[in-house]
DNA sequence: TCAATGGAGTAATACGTATTAGTATGGTCG
DNA sequence: CGACCATACTAATACGTATTACTCCATTGA
């Protein structure tokens, strides 16, 4: 089997495999070496056909040009609104910067599979919520990580690169308020992610600035259905705030209930979403902001690359991105 | 920094280094060892926190349970209908075989970057051309591939998991024989991948079959707007028969054209694509088929690990996967 | 009492490359 | 003519794990 190593190009160049080492790495630490030798080991490993073995090389210089990518749930759900255009944007960074990507699947039979991030030099995390001791071993062990989307554990100690959802939730307020807009039904996910917890802040930092009042429902909870939108505009609501995370289950569920209500947006009631609500759904262009999700994976890598291969200035190792305002056409304005 | 090896253990067990890897290796060999120092073994590895490093296990133990994937263009292309349900299917099958994926990113600047793919146990291919020479070199190294997408290339050496075209281009031909059709127009990409030749193929043996006449025009090429379609109506067209690969251009330019001419679908011609449409494309559903996309990329990732891995009965290193029609709204009956 | 047997574990080595300390050779200078 | 210095290269070793041949020790059987 035509498996060709330094050592034989070393026997049929005449020299030793240090020397073919040193000639093929490009003698990036300065051993002397004659014109000669180099071209003579040169055409030997064109003429054998040498190939260098990257798991040897990786096992001798601790450095492999590969960058993991775990995800918490499966990276090609079958919504690929979200996650998507991160990878594209993943993607794009590693490539230009000569890098390749371990994905890291992430099957429930498995679940110490984390470890095997350490094959990479640096590890991407991304999903909405983190297993946090893991992450702390891997803190611990000073291994390269960056989380995509913002990370409050660990007492702020895990490095990411997020979207500026605080700011950007403000402005939709903002906005709200602007239209004359005082009484705000704001509907967000149940659980307790750093990204809703942030525009949750947004919102009421912003209402209260504006003397706008906002009641919060998490949803799924309390079912959201045609009546109670209708209690709602009974008691005054004129404007809904809808978070939109991963799935756009908040959103759909709204979309369906004001259109069971029968409810014209917005005419009968303003719409804004904290987001943008998935692709291809019909209807208007609902308010709210972009979140930049291919800038963020192409933040996150040149953020990684700069940690496992420090020197040229340390950057902040937490870093976000703001989302630029979508105006749309579901906010009106309020005598 | 606080790295574990499998000699550390040793230390805190009081066995050498050999006899951890036995242990922690499951002693897949034989070797005979008492209960006692087995667990005492697995405790300090246990306490000690040991995470074993897969590059070095790989060189010692040639297999990693990593399998590569080279796409030939971004794998995350702005149009995500092609590719993204292959990987999909992918990963949701290497997952279920616990194996971790390898992106490997190709940019033109670095283009042996495929050599790298001897990282992993085996390697995906996926993409409308493929770089012969070094998948050559692969083969000959008896380095495990499998192409997604059937090649012809190298005298049918690459193994590969494809899409039956053939059968399911002349099953469109047929419908439309069947609807009584007798002039069609085939418009096909204008360059030569395996797939374009295959619809092709099915398309011809189709039309003689049934004896109708088939004209195939390349486009890009010949400009296709508004007056080349009246033409063709003028001349006896009654039925257009769209290939559908990976960009979508060709279906893209001719729905486009089609409306500039103000010619109704079915109504003044009737249209087939062979494949589908870009997904959220406004309109009538396209008669066509389905290319199972998902399954493509299971299939090929079981392949891809009955060849890493030998024994279990070597299976064929070719298959194609039928695609199944799709009715669709826009073949008409004619006289 | 000596060979034979079997149990328990280890020494040695391989995998292929990268790095560093060191050697050998020939020349220069005072 | 020995000290000194380049030059051109190599020996040795490290990286961490897997495998195999081998050693050591305690029994057993005759």
């Amino acid at each position: 089997m035509g498996k060709v190593r330094q050592a034989d190009i070393a026997r049929v160049a005449g020299v030793s495999q240090a020397t073919v080492s040193v000639v093929l790495g490009g003698n990036r630490t300065g051993v002397r070496l004659s014109e000669q030798t180099k071209l003579r080991v040169l055409e030997a490993a064109e003429r054998l056909g040498y190939v260098p073995d990257p798991v040897s090389s990786r096992l001798a210089a601790t450095r492999n040009n590969l960058l993991g990518v775990y995800t918490f749930t499966p990276a090609f759900p079958d919504i690929a609104d979200v996650y998507y255009p991160i990878l594209a944007g993943v993607e794009a960074e590693a490539a230009a910067l000569g890098k390749d990507l371990i994905m890291f699947t992430a099957s429930s039979a498995a679940p110490d599979r984390i470890r095997r991030t350490r094959l990479a030099d640096g590890c991407l995390f991304l999903g909405r919520h983190v297993p946090v001791d893991a992450i702390a071993d891997l803190l611990a062990a000073a291994f390269p990580i960056v989380h995509i989307g913002r990370r409050t554990e660990l007492g702020g100690r895990i490095p990411h690169v997020g979207a500026d959802y605080v700011s950007a939730s403000a402005e939709v307020i903002t906005r709200l308020a602007r239209a004359g807009h005082t009484r705000v039904r704001y509907l967000r996910e149940p659980d307790d992610a750093p990204s809703s917890g942030d525009r949750e802040r947004g919102v009421r930092a912003a209402a209260a600035g504006a003397g706008l009042s906002v009641a919060v429902t998490r949803t799924p909870g309390p079912e959201l259905d045609a009546a109670t939108i209708a209690r709602w505009l009974a008691d005054g609501v004129t404007a809904l705030v809808v978070e939109e995370t991963d799935t756009g289950a908040v959103f759909q569920a709204t979309w369906r209930a004001l259109h069971e209500a029968g409810v014209s947006v917005p005419g009968d009631v303003s719409l804004a979403v904290l987001g943008r609500p998935p692709a291809g759904t019909a209807g208007p262009v609902i308010s709210g902001f972009e979140v930049p999700r291919r800038a963020l994976g192409r933040a996150a890598v040149r953020l990684l690359a700069s940690l496992v291969e420090p020197g040229s200035g340390e950057p902040s190792p937490h870093r976000l991105l703001t989302c630029p305002p979508v105006a749309g056409e579901t906010i009106a304005t309020v005598a």
